[in-house]
Parts: structure tokens; C-alpha cells; sequence
DNA sequence: CAGATTTAAATGCATTTGCAAATATCCCTG
DNA sequence: CAGGGATATTTGCAAATGCATTTAAATCTG
């Protein structure tokens, strides 16, 4: 072996936040979109005392049936011990009902009321103008492509679980 | 004009989110998707003393010269409040330092020090990682037309500012 | 099958958050 | 150029958050 072996990879080559740009940074990129989706809807569901916990923990009780707390919090990714309080207000609204799970007795399963239902329902169209807003002028064969994309990455960031 | 007029199309036909289903969603996949990024980032970075927006500030400065506290605001997608005694506690270890506008004695612009560069610098492989984690698989082609449908969003739900 | 370990959910408590108000300065309009 | 509104930032305070603990029940292990 001579000394004239080829020059080495430098140690780190790994590029700088300052060097692929913020706006070419996909996670900076999905917080600011995000924060202020969430921040607009949070202000319109400010007016009918919902919080953004609330209004997830309804929006997927309108679409799952009867699931475990815990899973709850992880579909509506609210922290388990704020997913706690939030249904205690909405079952003291009427909106949802606690159900002791049948085969285990420490787990609660959690249903949505017909009350529920039809509040979810008033706030349905609101998400969906946000929603719209977001993809305006973004053609369906590209935002078939982009859900599929986080398809693929909410399977990469799950841990093992739901 | 006959009695035979072809059937109305119902009165709302805004399709359901049961109908979409959740992983079919993009605020649904993003809310998770960015939930357990940011989740994670926070865990790792509790054990050195920064916070959610301690960090985020920290990355745009490392990025962004000088900028004002309500454009850092903006940028770095935290309450200007909140980004307010983020910049206290920042300014206090030394890795920020406020200084006044020159042209506007209201304004404060904000620069990040070089221990604070330091600091992101130990930061920013861990970002990296959550990052890499999160495309795993994902082929190039793939997230630049990620990034790019991003990018329009972007401006999508910007207000009008910065 | 008793004891140790894990898991589900609720709760106590200190911290963090964010709205609204306060303060200081700037800018526009008559 | 004075006065009224707009803008930049900080701060007071009540509410929300999340960590750690508690309680209760299930499951594992020797």
C-alpha cells in the first residue's frame, strides 16, 4: 500500500442548518405550517369553549370507535394526563361518555355522543376551510403524492405502537 | 322547462373526515408526524437546559443575522411572549445578546453569540438524526417533491408578512 | 399462587404558556 | 407639529400543561 491513497472523506460531512436554508428544511417547514393551522383553529374554536385537546380528542372520536385513553392520546397526540382533563370537560359537556373497558378493568374506553357528533359536525367545515386554504393551488395528483410521502414517514416516527 | 330536471346535488357535499379517513389527511399525519419530532427533540434536549423555543430561537439565529423579536417570533413559530423570556434565559447564558435597532428605538434586533453557535452546534446532529429518522427510506426525488409542496403551503397560509 | 413488575388512568404540583394590559416609541393626518 | 392611532416589546396573571406520583388492576415469575 503507497501513501498515495485518495483523500479522505472529511470526519463530518454533515451540512448545516444555515447551508440547506430553513425553507428547504421539511420538519421547519411542517411547524410553521402546522403552527399556524393550529393556531387559526384554535382561535375560531376559542368562541365555542373548545381547546385544540378537545377539538382532537372529538375529531377522532368522530371517526374511531370507542378507543382506550391511552390510544386516544395518541391518535389525538395530546399528552395523556391533558387528554384526562380535556374529557372530563367534554363528558361533563355531554359531548363524550366513559365506558369501563369490559375485559380489563383498569382501561377505559371513550365514545362520542350524538351531542358529540353534531358539535363535531359545526366544527368540521372550519377544518376543512383550513385544510382547503392550506392546499390551494396544489393539483390532486401532487397532494396524492404528498400524503403518501407522510404516509411513509408517520411509519418511519412511530415508535412500535398503534 | 319540464318537471325532469336532473337531481339536485345535495345541499353540503363537503365529504366527511370518517370519509377521508385520518391517514388520508394531511393536518391529521402532520400533527402526529411533527408531534412526536418536536417530542423527542424536547426530551434530548431537556438534559442541556433548553426548552421547545430556548431551541427554535437558537436554530433560526444560527441562520438568520439580527432579526427582529417579532420577526424571530415568526420564524422560529413561538408566541412572542413566550419568545420573550426564551430570549431572557438565552441572553442570560450568553448565548444570545439583545441589541437595539438602530434606525428604531422600539426595536430590539436579536444575535446569536459564539457560544450560542457552539451551543446549536452540539444541538444540530441530534436534529439531524430526529430528521434522517423521520425521510428513512424516503428516495431523494421523493422529498424534494415533499419539500417542494411544503414550500407552496408555505406561502398558502402565510398572512402576508415575512 | 404469592410477590414483584407492568400497565391504565387520574391527580398533585410546579412550571410554562399566552392573552391582555402596560410602556415606550414611531408614524400619520389635519 | 400636536394629537391619535399604530407598532415593538415586556410583564402581570390566570389558565393550561406535563412530569412525577398515586391508585387500581392485570400479568409475569419462580
Amino acid at each position: 500500500m503507497t501513501d498515495q491513497s485518495p483523500p479522505e472523506k472529511p470526519p463530518s460531512s454533515l451540512p448545516r442548518l444555515g447551508e440547506i436554508g430553513l425553507t428547504n428544511y421539511a420538519p421547519y417547514l411542517m411547524n410553521r405550517i402546522m403552527g399556524r393551522y393550529n393556531a387559526s383553529l384554535r382561535d375560531e374554536m376559542a368562541g365555542l369553549g373548545l381547546t385544540t385537546p378537545k377539538m382532537r380528542a372529538l375529531a377522532v372520536l368522530s371517526v374511531i370507535e370507542g378507543p382506550l385513553i391511552r390510544e386516544l392520546a395518541v391518535y389525538s397526540v395530546v399528552e395523556q394526563s391533558t387528554l384526562s382533563r380535556a374529557l372530563d370537560q367534554l363528558a361533563g359537556e355531554g359531548l363524550v361518555r366513559r365506558e369501563a373497558d369490559a375485559s380489563d378493568s383498569r382501561a377505559t374506553r371513550v365514545f362520542i355522543t350524538e351531542a358529540g357528533r353534531t358539535a363535531f359536525e359545526t366544527l368540521w367545515p372550519r377544518m376543512a376551510e383550513a385544510h382547503a386554504r392550506m392546499f390551494r393551488g396544489i393539483p390532486d395528483e401532487e397532494r396524492r403524492a404528498f400524503v403518501g410521502t407522510l404516509q411513509k414517514m408517520l411509519t418511519n416516527i412511530r415508535k412500535h405502537e398503534i
